[in-house]
DNA sequence: TCTGGGGTCCTAGGACCC
DNA sequence: TCTGGGGTCCTAGGACCC
């Protein structure tokens, strides 16, 4: 079926139908890699971090289909992926793979590429992350059939997949997988189903039957949890699953019951946005070793908060919370949030709050720490309505806030919870 | 599998308001 | 003092994705 578009279209050729494409680079990081050092084309390769400098706690961000071989996955941790597959310097006589660190920098630059390319062929591009995007393209396309002179038929929309690939191929040098069908989540499935390198297209009327053999855990949003309490109701395929009676997933899954039989049926009605603006911006850090030492946490939280901060500046960013992430050995995840009276753009009151938060979990042993910023608002963003503000202080930032900073009282004081918000009417007159 | 880092969305309970 | 019902916001946790 790759790269064929099946039979039966002309009937659907309605225009109700919409086209959208999903694009997936092929072991994204890898590729780069070999773009700009060849001699790693063919060879088994192991993109990831924490293997440099005698550290092995990081993990793979991406095995080339050679490394996967030997049993080398993304998210492995990177000493499991040592002993699979020993670095070529150090592996003897015996088979041995190259590894690299993540140069997110070098892959973001290539990204920029593809991504020119892909608005340049779509009017509305929603990118996933560095490696994948969806693109609408019914306005420039269809799903009629052409007559390509061979014995198969093709439709246009299968057409607009082929050119996208072998632009990114010829321009930027580097593989994609894509997927074409009459929806976002179908469009997904099928850029997966010939990797790497593939072409699917799933014309409208035949995407139930596309799925149906498929393993439940194909679609998209069913993972390990919902997958292992399907098998326990006898659902085992997409077909089981656009089976089902919707109530009795609803019963069990809640919403997400019933939006993930809808998928199997093929049905998704998503429209595909363009990319919008972060939600939330984190970074965190694991301990080679898990750690109850309040000095060690402090200081890995300050780091944090001040990338954070410094994060949300750079892109303009203003937050109206502040949390961190504590987990505790085994894996237990612990969030603490804490919400200002307006937005800020205030480095200090990061660390003073991720640090007053985190003073709850002293005396507790902790493998990975995290400091988060949410509710964010962008200056530029809502400026029609930032306009009829009375001396609008869309960019409250960091002089005023440094002045009277929301809630950093609660930060300060030896104070009770909770009050983080009292008598902050100073910056409490947002909207 | 025993777990790196950066995200999204959903749920559920409690506070608070009318 | 006891009470109905609806709505919103906040926090914490969970599942999932790349």
């Amino acid at each position: 079926m790759a790269g064929e578009t099946l039979p039966g279209v002309a009937r659907e050729d309605r225009t109700d139908a919409r086209v959208v494409l999903h694009v997936d680079m092929d072991c994204f990081y890898a590729s780069c890699e070999r773009l700009r050092e060849p001699s790693l084309r063919g060879e088994p390769l192991v993109v990831g971090m924490g293997y440099e400098d005698g550290e092995s706690f990081g993990a793979v961000a991406t095995a080339s289909y050679e490394a996967r071989e030997f049993g080398v996955e993304s998210a492995q941790p990177i000493s499991q992926a040592l002993e699979r597959l020993p670095p070529i310097e150090a592996s003897g006589d015996e088979p041995g793979g190259r590894y690299r660190p993540v140069d997110i920098e070098y892959y973001q630059s290539v990204a920029e590429e593809v991504r020119e390319i892909l608005h340049d062929c779509a009017d509305v591009v929603r990118e996933v992350s560095i490696d994948e995007a969806y693109l609408d393209v019914t306005d420039s396309t269809a799903w009629r059939t052409v007559d390509d002179g061979s014995d198969r038929e093709r439709t246009l929309a299968e057409g607009v997949g082929r050119h996208l690939k072998q632009r990114i191929a010829r321009e930027v040098g580097v593989p994609a997988s894509v997927g074409v069908a009459p929806n976002m989540s179908a469009a997904k499935v099928a850029s997966d189903h010939d990797k790497p390198d593939g072409l699917v297209v799933v014309p409208p009327g035949s995407v139930r039957d596309f799925l149906a053999p498929l393993s439940v855990t194909e679609v998209h949003g069913v993972g390990p949890v919902t997958a292992r309490e399907m098998g326990e109701m006898g659902i085992e395929t997409a077909g089981d699953l656009a089976a089902a009676d919707p109530d009795r997933l609803e019963a069990r899954f809640g919403s997400r019951g019933r939006e993930l039989h809808d998928r199997a049926r093929g049905v998704d009605d998503r429209e595909v946005t363009p990319t919008g603006r972060p939600k939330s911006l984190s970074r965190e850090s694991a301990f080679a070793e898990a750690t109850d030492d309040a000095d060690e946490k402090a200081d890995v939280v300050t780091g944090l908060a001040a990338d954070v901060a410094d994060r949300a500046r750079r892109r303009g960013a203003m937050y109206r919370t502040i949390g961190i992430k504590v987990v505790v050995p085994p894996y237990d995840v612990n969030t603490r949030a804490r919400s200002l009276s307006g937005p800020v753009d205030d480095p200090d009151l990061v660390r003073e709050v991720a640090l007053d938060l985190l003073a709850e979990f002293d005396g507790d042993a902790a493998r990975k720490v995290g400091v988060r910023v949410s509710n964010l608002s962008f200056a530029d963003a809502d400026q029609s309505r930032l306009d009829g503000w009375e001396g609008s202080d869309a960019t409250v930032s960091t002089d005023e806030a440094d002045e009277a900073p929301a809630g950093a009282e609660s930060a300060e004081s030896d104070g009770e919870r909770g009050d983080a918000t009292d008598g902050q009417v100073s910056l409490g007159d947002f909207d």
